[in-house]
RNA sequence: UGGGCCAUCGCCAAGCGGUAAGGCAACGGACUUUGACUCCGUCAUUGCGCUGGUUCGAAUCCAGCUGGCCCAA
C-alpha cells in the first residue's frame, strides 16, 4: 500500500467532512496526518500541546510543519495540568515500588482533553492525532483499535480514551506502516520528514527517570536485595529505581543473570534466575471498558500487558467494583504493578485496568 | 610457627612452557510515545600477588617473600 492513500474505518462514522484539529507534535506522524486529511478534504487546523518545558523545542517544528502546510496553528499550554496529572502521579508510583505508565495517563487525562477542549473553543468537532491506531464503530459504540501496522501499534496507549473523545476522533495514520509515512513526508518535502522516532518519556529527556525523581526531593522506599536463594545482597539504591523483570543496574554478579522478581511492601526486592519472572495471572483495578457494560466471570479475551507485545489469551476470573482478576493461558514475563493490562477482541480494544497484583 | 593447598579483569573462572577463553557485572549503542525485556559493541597492550632465577620464550618450571584457606600442635 505504500504511497496510497485508503480510506480507514475511521473515517466511516463521519458524514460530513468540515474542520478538524490535530494535535501536531512537530514529528513526522502528525505532520503526514495533517497531510492525509487534507487529502481527504477536510478544513485542517493544528494545535501544539505544550506539555513541560521539555517540548519547547518541538515547538518549533511543529509551527515549521503548519507554516508548511499553510494551516491555521495555535498553541495550547497544558504544563499544569500535565504536572498534576501525569508528573506527580508518575514519581509517586515508583516511589511506591509501582511502574507507571505516564502515556495512559495522559492521553485521556491530558492530551486528548485538551486537544478536545481546544476543538471545541475553536467551533471544531472533529479531532485527530498522528497515533498508530482506529477507531472503529459497532451499536454505537466506540472502540479504538490496533493499527494496521503490528509493529508500530499504539492502542495500547489509548485504552482509556472515553466515549466522548472517540467519537469525534479520527486516526488515519493508523492505516499505514511507518515506512509508508516517512516516504510520504519525504515526497511533500516535510520539515519533519526526517525527525527522529520519539524517544523515551517525553518530559525526561535523558530518559533518567530515577535522577529525575530524585531530583524532586521525594522520599524513596529502602530494602535489601534478597537473592534467588535467599541470599542477602545488602541494600539497593531505593525503589524508585527498579521494575519488574529488570535485569540492568542491579550491579550483582551472580553468574548468570537474574531479574528482579517482586518489590515486596516492605522495600526489599525479590530476585529471581530467569524464568522465575512469570506469573500466570493478575487483579487489575480503575477497570474501564469500552461499551460500559461489566465483565463477567469466564470471559475470554486477549491480553497485552505492555506496548510492544503480542496479545495473547486470558480468561476473566473474578470481576469487583472497580477491579478484576485474569488468568493468562500461559504464564507471561514481568507483569508489573502500575502498568496496564489492555483487552482485545480481535482487533478491538475493549478496556483494561490498571496492574495491582501480581499472581504465581 | 610441623605439614598441605591456593593466589589470573569489580565477582566467578579457563589456562599446565609458546605469546591471557568464557560467564556475571559495568559501560556504549540499537530498539521504544511508559518501565522493562531483547539485540549489537566495548571491557587484563609486554599484564596473570611481589622479588629474583632457569629458558630463544613463563601466568604456566625453580627459590624467597607476602596474603588467604585446611590439617596437625
Amino acid at each position: 500500500m505504500s504511497g496510497e492513500v485508503s480510506l480507514g474505518s475511521s473515517f466511516s462514522t463521519f458524514e460530513k467532512q468540515d474542520k478538524i484539529l490535530v494535535g501536531l507534535s512537530g514529528g513526522v506522524d502528525s505532520s503526514v496526518c495533517i497531510q492525509i486529511l487534507k487529502e481527504q478534504g477536510f478544513d485542517v487546523y493544528a494545535v501544539f500541546i505544550r506539555f513541560s518545558p521539555a517540548h519547547d523545542a518541538s515547538l518549533q517544528a511543529a509551527k515549521a510543519v503548519a507554516k508548511q502546510f499553510g494551516v491555521p496553528f495555535s498553541v495550547e499550554d497544558c504544563s499544569d495540568l500535565f504536572e498534576s496529572e501525569v508528573i506527580e502521579p508518575f514519581c509517586n508510583a515508583y516511589c511506591h515500588g509501582e511502574t507507571p505508565s505516564p502515556c495512559v495517563l495522559c492521553n485521556p487525562n491530558v492530551k486528548f482533553k485538551v486537544l478536545a477542549a481546544a476543538a471545541d473553543r475553536m467551533g471544531i468537532h472533529f479531532i485527530a492525532t498522528g497515533h498508530y491506531a482506529r477507531v472503529c464503530e459497532e451499536n454505537g459504540v466506540f472502540y479504538i483499535a490496533r493499527a494496521a501496522s503490528t509493529e508500530r501499534d499504539q492502542s495500547y496507549m489509548l485504552y482509556r480514551l472515553p466515549q466522548d473523545i472517540l467519537q469525534r476522533l479520527c486516526l488515519p495514520v493508523g492505516e499505514f506502516e511507518k515506512t509508508d509515512i516517512r516516504e510520504m513526508a519525504r515526497t511533500l518535502g516535510l520539515v519533519s520528514a526526517d525527525s527522529p522516532d520519539s524517544q523515551e518519556i517525553c518530559f525526561i529527556p535523558d530518559g533518567n527517570y530515577a535522577a529525575f525523581i530524585s531530583e524532586r526531593g521525594l522520599s524513596d522506599k529502602a530494602g535489601r536485595f534478597i537473592g534467588p536463594h535467599g541470599e542477602d545482597f545488602g541494600p539497593h539504591k531505593g525503589v524508585s529505581h527498579y521494575t519488574i523483570g529488570q535485569r540492568k543496574g542491579l550491579n550483582i554478579a551472580y553468574g548468570q543473570p537474574i531479574f528482579v522478581r517482586r518489590i515486596l511492601d516492605n522495600g526489599d526486592i525479590q530476585l529471581a534466575l530467569a524464568g522465575d519472572e512469570f506469573y500466570s495471572g493478575i487483579c487489575i483495578r480503575q477497570v474501564v471498558r469500552s461499551d460500559e457494560k461489566t465483565f463477567a466471570p469466564g470471559e475470554e479475551y486477549l491480553v497485552k500487558i505492555r506496548s510492544r507485545a503480542t496479545p495473547s489469551p486470558c480468561v476473566v476470573e473474578a470481576v469487583g467494583d472497580d477491579d478484576m482478576v485474569l488468568r493468562f493461558a500461559s504464564p507471561l514475563r514481568a507483569p508489573a504493578p502500575g502498568q496496564s493490562a489492555v483487552l482485545y477482541l480481535d482487533e478491538k480494544v475493549i478496556g483494561g485496568g490498571i496492574i495491582c497484583e501480581i499472581f504465581e
